[in-house]
DNA sequence: TTGTAGGCGTTATCAT
DNA sequence: ATGATAACGCCTACAA
């Protein structure tokens, strides 16, 4: 067998052979399971200690068919609002001894597929943190995934537990919100086309267009240097609010408003979603959509640990998002 | 045998059966490693892609010792210090066919050495950045660590390819800037104590004290509300300036000092050291100690790389930072 | 309580 | 070019 490192690692048959007992025990005394004798298992654990045994991980996984982990696959890590969501789950999944690994598909709906099946190869379970793949292929994915969980995507007739956030119910408060300020047109700067909250986000400003509400559409992104990049333009549509796709789009407008002397909320009210640690702290803090991140995270895991602990997953869960008025959303200026 | 999923898996042995071939040849087909003939491929894939047969990876990396991942351990996920140098390290590992998973310390020095250990044993090679643990356990650590990769860390007389940032001379440019502008009484927003480089950075401070430089030091922390919690305590010192930690703690001290009323850089300057992404869209943007956050990760592949390959390891690196004046810093106002 | 042996799914060596 | 077969390291019925 071509072995590369050259590292002869400690099986446990060579603790077994240097304690004078068998690999059973051995075994069973590193997971402190059945009983041994005390003396018998002092001498194992020591000589394990003095040779610097460590069980393989994927022997174990192989023989005993699970891992110990599980893995969440988020488009942009860089963004805190993921951070939080994985967070929560980390916190709930170490408490019952499992540890989560991390993917980042950085935006790349194509790398999602691939991504997650090889992780979830090396692991007892998924969660799909708003994926951007296509309704079509996520649905051919899922069967190969469980135990998996979606996180901020609901597909119609999939079967599949799910975390998710009411985002137009979210978008319509925006909306209510600057409409009563007086504003009556607003630039939405669009994330990516594969974000399927982008989506709602959109349709439900879209929705509300009226005579009393015109809206200006600007492609941007998810980061916060797109916001920067945008923010220009969606001054030139004339519009006397901005709502970003996120917070982090949000927050990138915000200073280029800033750096450009353009008054905040003055001139240009400005608007985000997900409440993320950084909203509450720029100048003027951030008007945002707020979601329970961490909530969100923890709920996920309550629906990936009921099938691995044999047990039916807790129905589908949805949170209605609170509008957080901060500084930067005020009258218009007329 | 316990298997907790009653998902019978498909194996290799599934889809030799009914492509009629031994799963000798399924496993040179999947691999495309050696001559099989172009019909018989044809049929094993086909067989293989409507059975939905996927290779278990534990098996592979069982059976040939490596598992084409590489982690990197870092003790802030949050911090985009972390993450830029996250992605050097993705972008050259998966540029030859590894992939990369992040595990998160928490600023827990504790935490490190299990996590360490536990991670390696499913990956080909660690990279610790800015481990927090303490000299001596690492020394100790280390050797079943291996392939590994110190970044940030520098331990005397460790066999352990390592790269590194100079922040003493950083933090020596700092105080040269800001006395430069007049600043004679400094506070410094103490980073984790178990941090090295906030060692690296306070003793070098401490060395700069003198006559015409007086230095405050307050106990912060590592991340954003550390710092905006602090900034009241720096300012009460009667300190005309103060660093952070991090760039994250002086975003934090900058963002209470605006909240407060307090004029940056008038009454109080204020320097970071990292220079993520953020801090040139402050208002005002931040001076900070620029550090080539991505190519640190680049670095620390071509370091984990080598051995891999059964090549030498390069030699250690060392960067020397940069100081990245803006509008955070001018002169005192007397 | 402890040992024996078969199997987890794959790869690689060695024949054929 | 293809097929047996022995590892890889561990766990767990089952036997003792």
């Amino acid at each position: 067998m071509g072995r590369p490192q050259r590292t002869r690692t400690v099986t446990i048959r060579d603790v077994a052979r240097a304690a004078g007992v068998s690999p059973a025990t051995v075994s069973r005394v590193m997971n402190g399971q059945a009983k041994v004798a005390a003396e018998l298992a002092q001498r194992v654990q020591r000589v394990a200690g003095s040779l610097g045994y460590r069980p393989s991980a994927l022997a174990q996984g192989l023989a005993t068919g699970r891992t110990g982990l599980v893995a969440i696959l988020v488009p942009d890590l860089g963004n805190p609002m993921f951070q939080s969501v994985l967070r929560g789950i980390s916190r709930a999944a170490n408490a019952q001894g499992y540890r989560v690994v991390v993917g980042d598909s950085h935006e790349t709906p194509g790398e999602e597929p691939v991504l997650a099946r090889e992780t979830r190869l090396r692991t007892d379970g998924l969660v799909l943190c708003s994926p951007r793949v296509a309704d079509d292929e996520l649905c051919e994915l899922v069967d190969g995934l469980r135990p998996l969980v979606l996180v901020n995507r609901q597909v119609a007739g999939l079967d599949v537990p799910t975390v998710w956030v009411d985002y137009a119910a979210g978008a319509r408060a925006v909306v209510a919100h600057l409409v009563g300020l007086g504003h009556r047109h607003v630039a939405y700067l669009a994330g990516p086309t594969a974000s399927v909250s982008n989506r709602q986000r959109l349709d439900t400003l879209r929705a509300c267009v009226g005579e009393r509400f015109r809206l200006s559409v600007l492609e941007c992104g998810s980061m916060h240097d797109d916001g920067y990049e945008a923010a220009e333009r969606a001054l030139a549509t004339g519009a006397t609010a901005l709502i970003g796709y996120n917070d982090l789009v949000a927050l990138g407008a915000l200073a280029w408003l800033q750096s450009a002397g353009v008054a905040v909320p003055g001139r240009m009210s400005v608007v985000g979603f997900d409440d993320i640690p950084f909203a509450r702290y720029t100048n003027p803090a951030l008007t945002t959509v707020a979601v329970p991140q961490e909530e969100l995270g923890l709920q996920a895991w309550a629906r990936l640990s009921a099938p691995l602990h044999g047990l039916p997953s807790p129905g589908d869960v949805c949170f209605t998002p609170r509008l957080e008025v901060r500084a930067s959303t005020g009258p218009v200026c007329g």
